[in-house]
DNA sequence: CCTATATATACTCACAACGAGCATATGTGA
DNA sequence: TCACATATGCTCGTTGTGAGTATATATAGG
C-alpha cells in the first residue's frame, strides 16, 4: 500500500465551482454557456467565499448576469491539471445543477442561453425517436463493439449499447443520458477534440462539443433533472409565477425529451395538489381558454415525498 | 457584487476524504469507525493519489487494515477551518459511502465497526417504534420549537417536526434520517459538545456523539442507503456470496431500520431475478431448511431500472 | 413416535397507481 | 356555420403492493 504523508503534512490544491444553469423558454430546454457556447459558468473558490454555494452564485452572476434560483450539488471529481509552468496541479471540481427563470435579465457578454439539444440532439424524442440514431449513431456504436478484440468485451459493449440506446427489447429512458454521453465518448464519436460543426455549419448528428469535460458535466445534469422531476416539484423552479397546465406540461415534456399524455398528467398534477387556480384564464393559446395556475409552495413544507418500494410490514 | 480574483491568481486549499463504510452482520448495521468510536475514517487527498477514489481507498486500508468494495459520492463541503497558527484556512471535505463484507480481516488499532443505531437510537422501529421517541425526544422538539418567539417560526419548526418524526398524520419515513438529526441538532438536543453518555454509561436516548461534524456525514450516508436499497440492487455488497433469503431480508431490515413483509419481500426479489439458487441448503437456522442463493451478477449489466412517474404517451 | 416450534412456500384478496383511449365542452378564426 | 385547437371528464385494463391465510418441511425434546 502507498504509504500516506505524516499528518500535519498539508497538500493544497485548487477548487473548481461549475454550474448547470437550466431554464426553459416555450418547449426550449435551455443552458447558460459562456465563451460561444464552449464553456458552462465557472470559478475558483476562494477564499473569500462565505460557502461553495455562495461562491458558485458569485461566478455565476459575474459572467452571465443572471441570478441563481434553486442549486443542488451535482458532483465532485479531480483531475491532474498542467499550468502555465509545466508543473503538474491538482484541481478538484466541484459541479452544481442550478434552475431559474429565463425571462430575469439579458446575459452578459459572451454568456448565452443554448438549447441543450444542440448538445444532445439524440436526447430529443418529442418528435420521435431522430432518425440520426437508427441511422448513424447505433450503426457507430455497433461497429465500435465489433472492433474489440476480445469476445467479452463486444458483448459488453453491445448490451450497455441495447440499455442506454433502447436497442432490442431495451425501450428508452430518458433518465440514462450520462450512460449515452459515455458511450458515445468511449466510442470515441463525440470527442471534444474533434472538429463537431458539418461543413455548412449545421450541426453534427453527434451534437456540439464543449470545453474540458463540460459536456460531460452538462450530461450529468440532465440527467439528475429528468430523474428529479419525477419525484420532487422542482419544474416549477423554472415556470413562470402564473401558468397554464398545458405549459407546465410542455415544460416537463422539453425536460424529458418526451411526450407525457395530457389527462394523466393533469391528473397526477391535481391529486398531488400540487398548483391550485389562480381564477383567472388565457385566450392566448387558441382553443378553448385555459385555466391558470399557480404552484401550491405548501407542498414544499408539507410533503416529505419519498416512494417506498419495501414491501414493509406493519408488526 | 464581490469582485472575484482576476483570473491566473490561484487560491489553495486543503481537500479532505472522508468515508461511511458500512457492513451488516446477522441484522447489525454496523458502520467502522476510529479513535473510540468517535470519528469516520479520513484523510487529506494528495498529489499522490491517482484518484479522490483510490485516495479513500488508501486512507481507509491504511486506518482500518479494511478494504473498500462499492464506493459512491455522498455530499462535497467546504468550512473554515483554524491552522495551527491561527490563520483561517479553507478545507473542502468530499465524502463518501463505501459498502463492504465485514468478514475480511480483523480492523487494525483503534478502528472498530459499530452499530449505527448507537449513534442513532431513535432510528431502529424494528422492535416497534423506541419509547424514547415519544417520551423524551418528540416532547423535546416539541418544547422548543415552542420556544421561538415569532409565530411563524413556531409553526414551521412544529410541522418539520411531524414530517421528520412521523407525528399526527404523518407517518415515519425511514430515509429522513439527515432531516431528524438536523432537527435535533437545531434543537440542541444532540450538540456534539455535549457529554452524551449518561452517568452510567448506558447511551444516552439521543446516541452517542462524533467529531466535528462526523455524525452528521454518518447520517447522510445512511439516508443514502435506506433510498438506494429501494431501487439499486446494492445490498448484496454486503452480503456473503451465498445466503438464505430470510438473511438477505434480515439485512434489509437492519439498513431500513423496520421490518418487512417476508411473503411479499420473496415475491419482489424472485419476480426481479435478482437471485439464483445454488442448489444447496442449510439447517443452521433451525425449522425447514432454507434453501441457498446467490446474486445474480447479471442484472448489474442487463437492468438499467430507474422507476418512471411521469404519464408518458406513446404517441 | 409425537409435539412444539421455526422456518419455507404457495395462494388469494383488495386497493391504488398508471398507461391508454373515448367523449364532450368551450373558445377562436376563416 | 364549420374547422380547429385546446380543456376537461370519465372509463378500461394491467400492474404493483400491502396484507392475510394456509400448507409444507425441517429440528429438538420428551
Amino acid at each position: 500500500m502507498r504509504q500516506p504523508a505524516k499528518s500535519g503534512q498539508q497538500h493544497f490544491i485548487a477548487a473548481e465551482l461549475i454550474a448547470v444553469l437550466v431554464a426553459v423558454t416555450i418547449g426550449h430546454p435551455r443552458v447558460m454557456t459562456i465563451e460561444r457556447g464552449q464553456s458552462l459558468p465557472s470559478g475558483p473558490f476562494e477564499l473569500g467565499h462565505r460557502s461553495l454555494q455562495s461562491g458558485l452564485r458569485d461566478w455565476v452572476e459575474q459572467q452571465t448576469r443572471h441570478p441563481l434560483g434553486y442549486i443542488e450539488q451535482l458532483y465532485t471529481f479531480a483531475d491532474r491539471d498542467r499550468t502555465a509552468n509545466g508543473s503538474a496541479q491538482r484541481v478538484v471540481s466541484i459541479s452544481y445543477l442550478a434552475l431559474t427563470r429565463e425571462e430575469q435579465a439579458a446575459p452578459a457578454d459572451k454568456a448565452a442561453w443554448r438549447n441543450w439539444y444542440d448538445y444532445f440532439p439524440w436526447e430529443d424524442h418529442r418528435a420521435g425517436v431522430p432518425s440520426t440514431l437508427p441511422d448513424l449513431i447505433v450503426p457507430g456504436l455497433k461497429a465500435w463493439a465489433d472492433a474489440a478484440d476480445d469476445h467479452q468485451v463486444r458483448l459488453d459493449r453491445r448490451q450497455r449499447t441495447a440499455i442506454a440506446f433502447g436497442v432490442d427489447e431495451h425501450s428508452w429512458n430518458e433518465e440514462l443520458v450520462l450512460q449515452r454521453y459515455e458511450l458515445l465518448y468511449e466510442a470515441g464519436l463525440v470527442g471534444e477534440a474533434r472538429h463537431q460543426r458539418g461543413e455548412n455549419g449545421t450541426l453534427s448528428a453527434f451534437g456540439l462539443a464543449m470545453a474540458a469535460d463540460h459536456r460531460r458535466i452538462l450530461a450529468t445534469g440532465i440527467a439528475r433533472l429528468r430523474a428529479k422531476i419525477k419525484y420532487r416539484p422542482v419544474v416549477f423552479e423554472l415556470m413562470p409565477s402564473v401558468f397554464t397546465l398545458l405549459q407546465l406540461q410542455r415544460s416537463v415534456e422539453a425536460l424529458a425529451g418526451r411526450l407525457v399524455h395530457k389527462q394523466n398528467f393533469r391528473r397526477l398534477v391535481e391529486q398531488q395538489e400540487l398548483v391550485e387556480e389562480t381564477g383567472a384564464s388565457t385566450t392566448d393559446t387558441g382553443g378553448r381558454p385555459a385555466k391558470l395556475f399557480r404552484f401550491r409552495h405548501g407542498v414544499l413544507a408539507e410533503r416529505a415525498v419519498a416512494g417506498t418500494k419495501l414491501p414493509l410490514s406493519r408488526a
